[in-house]
DNA sequence: TATAAAATTTTACACGCGTAAATTAAATAT
DNA sequence: ATATTTAATTTACGCGTGTAAAATTTTATA
């Protein structure tokens, strides 16, 4: 009783059974007889045996670990989504392993190689999109079952879930001239981020569907402050007074949440009321969105599905053990949020 | 040349040394001849061999894993912090372990459980605080080192650093005091966040210093949605029309963002300005507290100090190997950060 | 040049587990 | 009750590294 246990043999013993026959039960409880199993169970509440979790994954052939790669997570935004993601690789019986990328490609690229060292059997990479080393993350995926998330890199891994930019931009934009003047796109003229080109893209196809003509607003601005990129350019754009429309869609919510806050300061009216002097609208439902002043109107991406679907079709590639045929993409439909902004 | 590398021995025969010189080098580059050195590192070129990160952890003594556990990673606040710490045990030349607890005590537990497993050299845990399972966090800090940051815990760790909630409370009321009505302190009734008790207190002794009345608004409202609990309880509170005062300072910003938000949509004017019908206030200088409308005065702590004083010490408790005889408790100091709110 | 010191190599073993193959026990059919 | 099948368990070996001790080589010092 006073002996510590030190290993899966200190632990078997104490069980009455052998080693091997203890590995199994930790690997799959129900392969074991239910006599054994008990047995086993009872040792459990006495003793605070947990196998070496390095010896472990030095001798399977697969690891129980999943990569999870967000662009940033100083960003609310994938705060939330990778929070979901863990919770569905775990209910998967799965280890997430979360990194952020801070918005870095050499942070990307850095965090796939200490992926590889850990030999996951699979990883959920939401790539930095333009920015990314394309060429080494594509090396990457070849050497391990990657499904992609969020953002898209041409031909990189087994599979691309993410939104449809076309349908929803398409959805706010013909929101927006259904409600009032058309809207200028806002958007930073080097955008880091992922997406921020389709949805440049999906706003110009969109315009000229409805007739309208449209009109890119390209603010100078660096790296993922978005907030402060919408704050100080956004308030040089709303005073020149050079502006056509009294309509705003920003490329995403973060540079609406400046602009609003520029909007403010510059003692502007911004809403869709009688007497507003602006409209303002986003993209991504960010979680900060309700509280904008006011609230923000935006896109929200359907993440529980983006999510559930990346994660079953990481675990099928796992289990089938095989490298799919042909590449899935799938993009999923944005919702409408309509709020006080816009 | 065709030959795959499997493991340490193959890469020692292309390199032309023995294997223990080679895991020598991987340990401590500089350990080595310079010209042997020359040579691993020509190999390591034209061959991409990594040591096996299970079989190194198997074997070693320590690991070089540090643990890094915060309340809640879809804060952007404690987001921000992490990404600070994270750097700095890179630079220390140790592998962080980012953990979130999700703003719960169960989650905060398996995150422990979960690192106890990974054999981490060390720990820097910010704890949940009141709602943390006090006896099962001590006990894992009396078998792995762990220094507390952010919130303390009765004598759990071996060092707790953190903000002089008195001082940063006491600068921000006596300056609301100074510049017009003394502060109301808006909080919820039972807080889940770290440090709130703390401010409460921090609120009343700076109060009863000045001489002033203290007046404490309890809202409803549980979890971590402090921006909601801020916007529809503050929003009660607001429209109730039972304020002894028109200054609010908040728990934390997250609070106050809420805040501002449903005084936005009550109509009021926030701020210092001469028309202004309310002043409001918060603190830790939530990276978003920049952009409200107003911009949010609040008070900022000095992160990059506590972040670099807890890796400091972990890193000195891992290198003496033994607990330190007494437990060392350092509190920072907050900055004002003055803007329009109040 | 002789000697001491330091670095390297060799030898040998340990770490804690997974897993294929061989064995044994249990369940089923006869 | 016995033979057969099936499931559970044990035997035996391997994974890729760390590390200690002893033997050897290289470098630094006198």
């Amino acid at each position: 009783m006073n002996d510590k246990i030190k290993n899966m043999e200190d632990f078997a013993s104490v069980c009455g059974i052998s080693r091997p026959t203890l590995s199994k039960y930790f690997n799959a409880p129900d392969s074991v007889r239910k006599s054994t199993r008990f047995k086993i169970e009872a040792a459990l509440e006495k003793f605070d045996y947990r196998p070496n979790i390095y010896a472990i994954n030095q001798n399977r052939r697969q690891t129980k670990n999943i990569g999870l790669v967000v662009p940033n997570l100083t960003d609310p935004f994938f705060a939330g989504i990778a929070r979901t993601i863990e919770g569905l690789i775990i209910d998967a019986g799965y280890n997430p392993l979360l990194l952020s990328s801070h918005g870095g490609p050499q942070q990307e690229i850095t965090n796939l190689e200490s992926l590889r060292s850990i030999k996951p059997a699979g990883v959920l990479l939401a790539p930095l999109g333009r920015a990314s080393d394309q060429r080494r993350v594509n090396e990457f995926t070849r050497e391990v079952p990657t499904v992609l998330f969020d953002a898209n890199l041409d031909e990189a891994g087994e599979a691309f879930f993410g939104s449809d930019n076309n349908q929803s931009i398409g959805l706010i934009v013909e929101y927006l001239c259904r409600t009032g003047e058309a809207p200028a796109f806002v958007e930073m003229k080097n955008p880091i981020n992922p997406n921020a080109f389709k949805r440049r893209t999906a706003y110009l196809a969109a315009m000229e569907k409805l007739g309208r003509e449209p009109e890119l607003i390209q603010v100078d601005g660096e790296g993922w402050n978005f907030e402060e990129v919408g704050f100080l350019e956004g308030g040089k754009v709303i005073s020149d007074g050079r502006l056509r429309t009294n309509t705003l869609l920003c490329s995403n919510d973060r540079l609406a949440i400046g602009l609003l806050s520029a909007a403010f300061e510059a003692g502007l009216r911004v809403g869709h009321a009688d007497g507003c002097d602006l409209r303002v609208a986003g993209h991504d439902d960010h979680p900060f969105s309700r509280y904008t002043c006011p609230s923000l109107t935006t896109v929200s991406q359907d993440y529980a599905a983006i999510g559930q679907c990346s994660v079953d079709t990481i675990m099928k590639i796992i289990d089938s053990n095989e490298k799919s045929p042909e590449r899935e993409v799938k993009l999923f439909e944005g919702r409408l949020i309509m709020r006080g902004s816009a």
